[in-house]
RNA sequence: GGAGGGGUUCCCGAGUGGUCAAAGGGAACAGACUGUAAAUCUGUCGGCGAAGCCUUCGGAGGUUCAAAUCCUCCCCCCUCCA
């Protein structure tokens, strides 16, 4: 069943930002469908973070969509700019990484972006290929394309002129070499979050400059993390990473707040915009209660990654435990072998590493967080019976069995 | 190369010789209230079995009974001029 140009733009064009431009698009489109020849669909990634989380995702369905209608998905790993660092919407300097990292890191992504993509219809490539043979000539000739000037426009670096912060040089180089991937790849389509515009847009200037039919620029929005504010990063551990346990992709996403909630229904449900719209209305309207949204929403994100039972299963464990205060069926196991026939509470919580020292072991129970086979534990001085299993608590969520 | 400003605990940011483990805010963590939501309130927030002691204010030395604060050298950042 072919679809229309027309439908192919609709499915491109669902949730993008920007499609610079469109008429492009079509017009590429169209060549592909007369031709035979499958578009080139370039998404780069810089292999600062091993783990990949909800955030990338809504970019990578997007490459899934292409992939879908039959295009060449070329999964870009920036392991020669992913040495400078990408510049975009930092406020420092980025440390750069070594050659090993950036190696172990690319294999992390490549495992987990094929629990999305197709790996048999995707290409991965460094750019390190073409970048590592380009001599002085190509670099000062790419350079010439931008001026100072504009590169200050871009927000992030005139903030951080404004702020007396350093920007070096070769962060200037970033959005250029970046381009130039474009054009070493003869792109036909780019996709990125909504930050990466002015690198995407360079990317057309260069391909031009080369002589290029300018790519066509897609951009995503960029979704928030848990805490509602900033972007979803690993740096900034507001995330939830697509490999992590059931449990913890369940329970992350009912922690989050309810305007968000609404947000990654927006830009991760697979229900169309119309379904979520009629959601948010029930709510609104007091038909539903707000929580049970949101467990719809943790139930769809959980099963994408796990599976449909897999999701209830979480469902049912979070029920127990939040709700009926009973225990997790997963709680870490630790032994601890100790000749003495009691062990000072403290200790032993620093022990299981459950907490970082003693000071933060003693606030916790004088704040009242601490329990032994559920009990709450008030005095400082408790000591433990060194024999059996014991079950130890410390705040809503953290739970270790000892065995001694 | 010249002139000036700056580097403080997770972050921002006060502190210019003792009263400083260092104000205030944010983040974080815990408790109450809840829907492990938000908002709010309370408490904690360098380390140590907690008594006192030990380690922190870019780095290394020095002055002093006493240094985040004064001196010397060094490193790094920013601004203006060239």
């Amino acid at each position: 069943m072919k679809q229309t140009i027309e439908e192919q733009v609709d499915l491109i064009s669902r949730g993008a930002v920007d499609v610079i431009s469109k008429e492009d698009l079509v017009e590429k489109l169209k060549k592909s469908e007369q031709s035979g020849v499958p578009l080139k669909i370039k998404a780069g990634f810089d292999p600062t973070a091993p783990d990949l989380h909800l955030g990338h995702t809504v970019l990578i369905q997007k490459l899934k969509h292409f992939q879908d209608l039959g295009h060449e998905i070329n999964f870009l790993i920036g392991d020669f700019t992913g040495m400078i660092g990408d510049p975009t919407g930092k406020s420092e300097t980025r440390k750069p990484l070594t050659v090993e990292d950036v190696a172990k890191n690319a294999e992390t992504y490549k495992e987990q972006v094929f629990k999305i993509l197709d790996p048999d219809k995707t290409k991965v490539v460094f750019n390190s290929a073409w970048l590592n043979d380009l001599s002085s000539h190509d670099f000062i000739r790419l350079a010439s394309r931008l001026t100072v000037a504009r590169m200050l426009e871009r927000e992030d670096f005139k903030v951080r002129f404004q702020n007396e912060r350093p920007i070096s040089i070769h962060e200037f180089l970033y959005p250029l070499i970046q381009g130039y991937d474009s054009v070493a790849m003869h792109a036909d389509v780019e996709l990125g979050g909504t930050d990466q515009r002015f690198n995407l847009l360079m990317g057309r200037d260069l391909q031009r400059a080369w002589g290029q039919e300018p790519q066509v620029v897609i951009t995503m929005p960029l979704l928030e993390g848990l805490d509602g504010v900033n972007k979803m990063s690993k740096s900034l551990g507001n995330y939830i990473g697509i490999t992590e346990t059931a449990d913890n992709i369940y329970g992350k996403t009912l922690s989050i707040t309810d305007t968000l909630m609404f947000r990654y229904y927006e830009l991760l449900s697979d229900l169309s915009t119309s379904e979520v719209a009629a959601l948010q209305q029930e709510m609104e309207d007091g038909k539903v209660h707000p929580k049970a949204v949101k467990q719809q929403l943790a139930r769809e994100l959980t099963a994408r990654f796990h599976g449909r039972e897999a999701a209830i299963k979480a469902e049912e464990n979070f029920e127990s435990v939040f709700k009926k205060h009973d225990l997790p069926d997963d709680i870490p196991e630790k032994v601890v072998s100790t000749e003495e026939s009691e062990v000072w509470l403290p200790r032993l919580l620093v022990d299981t590493g459950m907490v970082k020292g003693t000071g933060e072991a003693r606030r916790m129970i004088k704040q009242n967080a601490v329990s032994v086979d559920g009990e709450k534990i008030t005095d400082v001085d408790y000591n433990v019976k060194a024999s059996g299993e014991v079950l130890l608590k410390v705040g809503k969520r953290r739970f270790c069995k000892v065995k001694f």
